[in-house]
RNA sequence: UGGGGUGUAGCCAAGCGGUAAGGCACGGGGUUUUGAUCCCCGCAUUCCCAGGUUCGAAUCCUGGCACCCCAGCCA
């Protein structure tokens, strides 16, 4: 988090939460609420509505509930009631003991009903889709009244009741508000409350036949929890006529106040549950943890941090404008939070042996190694020096260009904490490929730095050729806590950069280093998340030798 | 004349009648044992447009224009 804000970060909810406060207004409380429906994973599009909701309560010494919204039994698991928990608590919120379901409130729902249709404002309606479709008019013209309008609250109550007992087919009925098929606001036009669905649902089973709608239900559930500020996005601001009809119908014990905000929109990112879902379900990511997935657990497993979310649904505001937020915050936001937090450590993906020719056989020794460029406190550890080494093959250029700092023949470079080297021979195999260079060090240079002076425009990564290159390679796994593959057997292998494995090593790294947007991205593909990198043109070498998080992303099959 | 929203830089976003914050991106320079980080400097005479009110307008008024959302027995 940039904990340098030194002027209060505000925005339209915040400034409205104020004046409530200052008011009065809900008894000077504030409580908040996050309610997903659990048919799918959190993404980055709910973070931001996590880190307002329970960010608003924490601002205010409020409270805020996790409540599922889970009232379409057909779509929702159980599987994503657990994920969704995890998720939020992994983002860093917690919601103590308050976890509630709209289920919960299938029985008061159904209590409510029934008074309404007492009430003489809601009433069973026989007609069908299609019918009812072409009875409510269209946004220009009203619509019109159903013939099951004006039935008596005797028959209704009847028919509610047998509703609830399972006695009607999907469809045969539905319970409906009596409002104004009239209105200019069709969501006032007499909405259906209740459905029936003969499917058994993940906490209640098979209890119930009929399931209330959200219109109908959120309100309620909000009215019950003594929600005060209901937060949530814009496409609901046609429906707050009918959130404040609901509870002005109902003896409800409070009247929370809905108030939208924009949703998040992000550029190559899909932010829509539904395509997500698809992406899942036909098999084009492996889940959705899949590291290219904006799921809150997929980027978790590409190794950004809570921090660096929370981060950036702060600096991304909280207004009423569509907008599309550049990926390139985010970046910045997991870049920054790397940056002072991770320890640095070496690593060679596509080795390139080097021998130093003047180096003892058989002799190493410990050089010292910061874990931290910048912060002497994070410590450092003992990096072993030996006669065989190896780097990046990409860290070495036959005929190198004029741009390229590293290593070429004749070249001098520093080995980062050890020794400057210099390339006297390179050897090749029979296909011509470089498969391993013989140079010298200047062991007055040990440690990196050169008593003379002497200046070398290259710093590369290395590891010893004997033994130690698994060890460092493997601080990535204590460091980052992600699981990776088994080093041991076949490092070579396993270490193909293509896989998703090491991917996930690299980007923590990678996430470090900046990217021309032009060089990276490929666009969303027919409403798709797939991002490919585009291929830098033949025999244009990509100098930047820290694997970029876009890079990254994109190399993944 | 369906209804509901929104227009401030390439992308976000403060601003609430007193003379355009900040971040990202971008460009230039410096430090540097990661081509990273870090540090400087630059980046809207103008706020969708046109009128009006005012000593003074991004802020108030009038009229336009553009974009988004709504016709699930989804949420």
């Amino acid at each position: 988090m940039s904990e340098d804000k030194n002027t209060a970060p505000t925005h339209f909810i915040r400034q409205i939460i104020a004046g409530d406060r200052n008011s009065n207004r809900h008894g000077g409380r504030v409580h908040t609420r996050f309610p997903p429906e659990p048919n799918g994973y959190l993404h980055i599009g709910h973070a931001k509505s996590i880190c307002l909701n329970f960010g608003i309560a924490a601002e205010n010494n409020g409270l805020c509930n996790l409540r599922f919204d889970d009232t379409n039994p057909e779509k929702e698991d159980v599987e994503y009631i657990n994920a969704i928990q995890e998720d939020i608590h992994w983002l860093g919120f917690d919601w103590d003991d308050r976890l509630y379901y709209a289920s919960d409130y299938f029985e008061q729902l159904y209590e409510y009903a029934v008074q309404l249709i007492r009430d003489g404002k809601a009433y069973v309606d026989s007609l069908s889709t299609e019918q009812m479709r072409e009875y409510r008019g269209t946004l220009k013209k009203p619509g019109r009244e159903s013939p099951d309008r004006n039935r008596g609250i005797e028959e209704n109550l009847d028919l509610f009741a047998r509703m609830r007992a399972g006695e009607f087919e999907e469809g045969k009925y539905v319970l409906r508000a009596k409002i104004d098929m009239a209105s200019p606001n069709i969501n006032m036009r007499d909405p259906t409350i209740y459905r029936i669905r003969k499917v058994r649902h993940h906490r209640t089973g098979d209890s119930w036949f009929i399931y209330p709608m959200y219109d109908y239900t959120h309100c309620i559930s909000d009215a019950l929890e003594g929600i005060t500020h209901s937060l949530c996005t814009l496409e609901f601001q046609d429906h707050r006529p009918l959130y404040d009809w609901f509870l002005d119908q109902l003896p409800v014990p409070s009247h929370p106040q809905q108030i939208e905000f924009a949703r998040l929109n992000m550029n190559y990112t899909v932010t829509s549950k539904r395509k997500l879902n698809e992406l899942v379900k036909d098999g084009h990511v492996a889940g959705w943890d899949d590291p290219r997935m904006p799921t809150i657990i997929g980027m978790r497993r590409r190794g950004y941090s809570p921090e660096s979310v929370r981060d950036f649904c702060e600096r991304i505001g909280v207004t009423k404008n569509d907008t599309v937020i550049d990926m390139s915050v985010l970046e910045n936001c997991v870049r920054e939070h790397l940056d002072r937090t991770t320890r640095r450590v070496l690593a060679v993906l596509r080795p390139l042996k080097v021998v130093i020719t003047n180096y003892p056989k058989g002799e190493s020794e410990a050089l010292d190694a910061p874990y931290h460029p910048n912060d002497p406190q994070m410590g450092s550890r003992k990096l072993i020096f030996t006669r065989e080494i190896y780097i990046e093959q990409s860290d070495f250029m036959e005929d190198p260009p004029k741009k390229f700092f590293r290593l070429g023949p004749g070249r001098e470079v520093r080995l980062r904490y050890a020794y400057f080297i210099t390339c006297n021979e390179v050897i090749k195999n029979e296909r011509g490929e470089v498969t391993e260079l013989h140079c010298t060090y200047d062991p007055a240079t040990k440690g990196g730095n050169a008593p003379d002076g002497r200046k070398v425009k290259g710093t590369l990564h290395w590891v010893s050729a004997e033994g130690s290159l698994d060890a460092e390679v493997r601080l990535y796994d204590r460091l980052f806590n992600v699981p990776s593959p088994d080093l041991d057997e076949d490092w070579k292998a396993d270490l193909n950069p293509d896989s998703i494995e090491v991917l996930e090593h690299v980007c923590i790294e990678a996430s470090l280093s900046k990217a021309q947007p032009e060089e990276r991205y490929q666009f969303e593909r027919q409403g798709y998340f797939c991002v490919d990198r585009k291929d830098s043109e033949p025999g244009k070498p990509v100098f930047n030798r820290t694997v970029s998080l876009r890079d990254s992303w994109a190399k993944v099959r």
